[in-house]
DNA sequence: AATTAGCACTCTAGGCGTGCGAGTGCTACC
DNA sequence: GGTAGCACTCGCACGCCTAGAGTGCTAATT
């Protein structure tokens, strides 16, 4: 039924498409594709792809668009990996040089996939839960004021001031630091979590209130929801991408309210470096009936965090995965070293 | 010249053209507002109006509109204050509620003002230049390996680990340290960095470098940029004034720029809770010829930072303003606690 | 059976003219 | 100075029309 040449005007459909914004008729396709048949043979097989409803036509007597469906066909089966060019691996090279801050990996791999798909990028901060604890530190700053300082394997800090109930004295405090490393070393934090329960046992009756703080502190930390969030870059592409522009509002809002989209990117792909796409009403979401998700997990080994761009059902797929991919892995590389 | 009925006009164009965004014809005028005068004669006041350059008219016979330099006038002596409602008093005070952490405080804040004034909220982080250290932590995590921790008065909390070219053992750590809090306490971090340079005079010859590496470091945190950030939202609330929407990309080009505005930011008002506005062209931004920026300072004590409201010059000014101080002056109470 | 040529048909975009209504500016008058 | 009246201007919406693009269908061709 569907045969090699229908595939074929499909895929040319749609790079036609993408490229030109125009309803593609029957007449531009063979001039622009050398497909060796009449234009009305493309007709044929035009309806036919209607029928299977891979593609639509807005108005009767326009040329044809795909259809949610013919996109999901194209990226599944008919697109071609395109390589990056040498100027885009540069680009995506230059976020290995510097500083190794957290914020400031995210702020520029977020500026740079912006760039070079030129739609609306999305990074999620590397989730706490998911990530293994590098390091552990409890400083006493006063009698019964300490500072907690936990290190994770995706390069974040994060730090608390603590409030003892009373003082805990720098011998249980040097033993608390040594226990709490243990107890936090191998597994992902989640995991670590149950075993930290059981740490005010090995204390002294007098100073196990304390303990009991600082593990309280700890377990609060992936809690405080500043690792759910996500930053964005590339909005402004949306002014060129939408032609009307109340379908990109809801794609702003979107990125403000957050948890939709984190919703979104998080159900959608597991492995580090593996795309995953979602094309218009596959986001399940009111407003982004028009709106492509691309996006992959990153992380050392696995993925701990997602990142994607977020552009019209109607946008290079092949370039927008072949973008997504590599900074899903540079940034696992950076964040692995 | 520019006598009281001319000024009431002037107001009643402002104020109508705010809100209906339509331009604002005579009759209508004596119409909502009471002027016990005639169309004509409002007339022959608009043609004076106009002449002074303060309102102008799209095309001939169209209602008026006020350019820049009427809006200028307005908000310069003819606007009244306008009292928050009971509902924004009460929005706001839930910003006082909750965790102290800086991130989630500029984040509600931001949320809030955008919310409140429907337009695109900005806000500056507290830079650190301006700000006062409140504690230096310094502590030895192995040998040649220790941790730096800052705290500000602005609440904001910078860790930096550092590698030593050689121990420097528990005592001389513990010198480092008082010596650091006693050379940074009182100034401005900014004041307080010359006499930093002398700091590894009072040291034994051997833990010198040792000493300038942490100096360095420290020295190092204000130029790191992520204190010259600003955080953004309510864009979506752009879709809703702007009707073209090659009006707001500049807008959104501009936040994430985020350097032209934060240089517009800080050249606006020095003292905090002060407010001050740039309307349309007076911004000197291409593509903010439309935009309007109202704008305070915020800290505690003066200002270490602003924030501020970006939207078209057709914008509710009283409103805004209002809405602006109290964050600002929300915000300096939270930070100075 | 697949492909092609030809043709009638449909629908949109854009150009053009027109009447309407809003709003002005001017002049004469109070 | 303020007002009434009036002629004038101009944008906008509407209706009309045409050109052009593209289709679906049928019949002929390979």
């Amino acid at each position: 039924m569907l045969d090699d040449r229908r595939m074929a005007v499909l895929r040319a459909i749609v790079e036609d498409y993408v490229s030109t914004g125009e309803p593609v008729g029957s007449r531009g396709l063979v001039d622009r594709h050398r497909l060796s048949v009449s234009p009305a043979t493309i007709r044929n097989d035009m309806a036919v792809l209607e029928e299977a409803g891979l593609i639509t036509q807005p108005h009767t007597s326009a040329g044809r668009v795909p259809t949610d469906a013919g996109y999901r066909l194209f990226v599944d089966q008919l697109a071609t990996v395109k390589p990056l060019s040498l100027a885009e691996r540069r680009a995506i090279q230059t976020l290995l040089d510097g500083p190794l801050d957290l914020d400031q990996i995210v702020g520029r791999a977020v500026r740079a996939l912006a760039q070079l798909t030129h739609q609306v990028a999305v990074i999620q901060y590397p989730s706490l839960r998911m990530t293994r604890v590098r390091h552990v530190e409890l400083i006493e700053l006063a009698p019964a004021r300490c500072l907690l300082v936990m290190i994770t394997d995706a390069g974040r800090v994060e730090q608390r001031f603590i409030e003892l109930p009373i003082p805990l004295g720098p011998e249980a405090t040097a033993l608390l630091r040594s226990r709490l490393n243990a107890a936090t070393a191998g597994p992902t934090l989640e995991e670590a979590f149950d075993d930290l329960d059981d740490l005010w046992i090995g204390f002294a009756e007098p100073v196990r209130p304390a303990v009991q703080a600082v593990v309280k502190t700890l377990k609060e930390i992936p809690k405080a929801g500043r690792q759910e969030r996500l930053v964005a870059a590339g909005t402004s592409n949306l002014a060129r991408a939408a032609s009307d522009f109340r379908s990109f509002m809801p794609v702003l809002e979107a990125i403000e309210e957050q948890v939709v989209l984190l919703k979104l990117l998080t159900e959608m792909s597991a492995d580090s470096g593996q795309v995953a796409i979602r094309i218009g009403h596959e986001t399940t979401q009111a407003g982004l009936e028009e709106t492509s998700l691309v996006a992959a997990g990153y992380g050392p080994g696995r993925a701990v965090a997602h990142l994607g761009v977020l552009g019209p059902t109607r946008m290079d797929y092949p370039g927008s995965i072949a973008v997504v991919r590599a900074i899903a892995l540079y940034l696992s590389r950076i964040l692995a070293a």
